[in-house]
DNA sequence: CGGATATCGTTAGCGAAAGTAATGAGTCAT
DNA sequence: ATGACTCATTACTTTCGCTAACGATATCCG
């Protein structure tokens, strides 16, 4: 097996997670590198895409969801908030709790994301075909569904 | 847009590349949590699953085709090295350059990766119907593409 | 030839981001 | 009402990427 063809590789659900799993980190790791604004991370700008998906949701929410543990999200948290994209209340409920939410600033920056900061990735997109594209579009959700999993 | 439809999102190439781009940085946590063998790291194991595809190669290509700086491979490799998993050699014609190749060792490795490493990213693959994982194998090859474009 | 320039890998040093362990505040059950 | 549990935070460590600078080799050109 020194120089299998990928098509093999991916015939097997061993074979297709392998090359799933080295797509994926090497994706992660040029969207990292690609970034223009260095203002934000991607973890931060991962927060306020789900808080605005999402509304409040409390810091353990967060976490859970995007697959970090409780003081990375803290710390993410309270970068936002330093930042005003973000604030805090207490629970009603269980004074113990906070939740965050976008302020208007935050939500703009959202959508200026929406716009500007996946440009790179977009630009990519764009040399793709459109069944290209349906396929990622339908991958992007099945992807959002694994991490959950 | 507090709570936009995921489908509404990816209608533009913007939304759809917002919304992969969070898909697959969260995928790519959640897999660097889950990994049960903590030993090796998923740059490390993608370095063997690209030696095992292509052969030998050079430090130089490594980094690129992995998407990192070199003296960040460098140091992979190196690890690498000092587990006997690969070893390194001359090049016949330019000594300047190294050509890394995996040892006997580090195939056993690949393979054992190939059938344990992905232990939790099959499961959740074998819970997805074939025509999910026929998307994902196709989407496996165009996300390779976008990380090399 | 032979010296300037370019290339390859490595070393050194730094910074970003995630993890674990321990702490403090708040809740809940007995 | 006290003891166990949960949520968030703080403190500290680890991982992993980057840039800059260096030594060795190769290539180009006068």
């Amino acid at each position: 097996m020194k120089h299998p063809d990928l098509s093999q590789q991916t015939r097997t659900d061993a074979g297709l997670a392998a090359v799933l799993r080295v797509a994926v980190g090497r994706l992660a790791r040029r969207l990292r590198a690609q970034r223009s604004d260095t203002s934000m991370s991607l973890g931060q700008s991962a927060v306020l895409f789900t808080l605005a998906r999402h509304g409040r949701m409390t810091p353990g929410e967060l976490a859970e969801h995007e697959k970090v543990q409780p003081p990375s999200m803290t710390r993410i948290i309270t970068n936002l908030e330093g930042r005003g994209l973000v604030c805090k209340m207490r629970h009603p409920d269980d004074r113990r709790q906070q939740l965050v939410e976008l302020t208007a600033t935050g939500l703009e920056v959202v959508q200026a994301d929406q716009r500007q900061r996946e440009a790179w990735l977009a630009q990519r997109l764009r040399e793709l075909t459109a069944a290209e594209k349906a396929t990622l579009r339908k991958a992007a959700e099945i992807l959002e569904r694994l991490s959950q999993a």
